[in-house]
DNA sequence: CCAAAAGTGTTGGCGTTACACCCATGG
DNA sequence: CCATGGGTGTAACGCCAACACTTTTGG
């Protein structure tokens, strides 16, 4: 083939609630172009892997995690985004759980941090763009799927499921209202174990449901209140 | 760089609506691979363009239209996708109007055709794949968005509208309902024009509105009816 | 026994659905 | 004047939003 070869990356948008806001994991480019600058976490798609590979890889490279909520948002491929030459980048975006153990730099980046989704410093290339595109995606799934719950580590109470759709909605949310909202999917089922921490009555743990880890509601929004 | 490139593609998933049903444009391959067989429109990108002009380039070299509704789908890469080696797609869909003139086969189609979206023939790659999330991306918009409104020529009647409405959706619609739905939403607007076809009192004409022409309503969903 | 968070039901209002007849025209 | 499709309003229902107190524990 002589068509035109074109250099593909893969981006990832790794968002995490952790201090009562939307954060998302940048690091610090090592190298040129945009050395020192913070960006997303990404790189090269090698020739026998997958995009979702690709991105997978990068993301245990750089985080350590596995199994996460991984979705592709969009692919930026404006010619002159990158000065290197034409590279086209196929972001996906990660929902990981806030309490997770530091990550760890390593590859092209100096150090790995996670900031205010949304109002990110400075980033290198098209990558603010990426992430308010990642972080719009987020908002519009958090009125009809429970895409949210991917942001809790198992078991968790219905209080921190709470507490994320609220930093993600960005209002306060009636409890018994949720409450009745989310049994009724059915997207997470009890366990027989109880959180005892502090002075008050213990709180119920809950898991995914196995049959409906990623559900969207077909009809109706999940949160119109 | 050093790193490996990668041939990157478009493909077109055309959807028009036409003998009451959805249909997608269809071309034949002339040359290898998959020969004869039937496949999306699409093309290389080229070195100096966006993904965007370059699904434009080809729609409009496939059908000479221009100006239509055009939406980035999904990009696919699977390794072994194309047999001559490493090529990622980014697919779109588009929306036409059912009415336009035949489309004109040019460059590697033999022929090209409308057929049914959601039984379409063999297809060649992974195109069927393609099609298939393009016809659940539609149906999904069309439950909360006025994107269906991209398959009318302008000026259109309402009773029209709903029509493009139903196919989509797969049911009948009350015909009041939708009235007062569809003008509430401020998405279309009247011409002083009327279309008088036929024994019977003529329709109003509308078009899109200037001001809201993609509306996506951001609460609750347009048909629960 | 007090503080602190978990857990639980009911009602009024509003938005959606269901539904049938008159209008304007061409032949 | 008849056939054909265009155009219009209301009432019942069901779902959603609003709302406050009891329970359970630790100290």
């Amino acid at each position: 083939m002589k068509q035109p070869r074109i250099a593909v990356t893969v981006d990832l948008v790794v968002f995490t609630i952790r201090d009562e806001g939307l954060q998302t994991l940048l690091v610090r480019r090592r190298n040129e172009p945009h050395k020192g600058k913070w960006a997303l976490p990404g790189g090269f798609v090698e020739p026998l892997e997958s995009l979702e590979e690709a991105a997978r890889r990068e993301l245990r490279e750089e985080t350590g995690l596995t199994d996460v909520y991984l979705e592709q948002l969009y692919t930026f491929g404006s010619p002159r985004r990158d000065p290197r030459g034409r590279v086209i980048t196929v972001a996906y975006f990660a929902c990981v759980p806030g309490d997770l153990a530091a990550v760890r730099a390593g590859g092209d980046a100096v150090d790995a941090t996670f900031h205010d989704a949304r109002h990110p410093p400075r980033l290198a290339f098209d990558h603010e763009d990426i992430v308010r595109r990642a972080a719009d995606r987020l908002r519009t799934k958090t009125e009809y799927s429970t895409v949210p719950l991917r942001f809790l580590r198992e078991p968790f109470t219905l209080r921190e499921v709470q507490d994320v759709y609220e930093v993600l909605l960005g209002r306060p949310l009636d409890k018994r209202n949720f409450r009745k909202k989310m049994l009724a999917l059915e997207a997470i089922e009890e366990t027989n174990g109880m959180r005892r921490d502090g002075a008050h009555r213990p709180a119920r743990l809950f898991r995914l449901s196995a049959s409906r880890p990623y559900l969207l509601k077909e009809r109706g929004i999940l949160f119109p209140f």
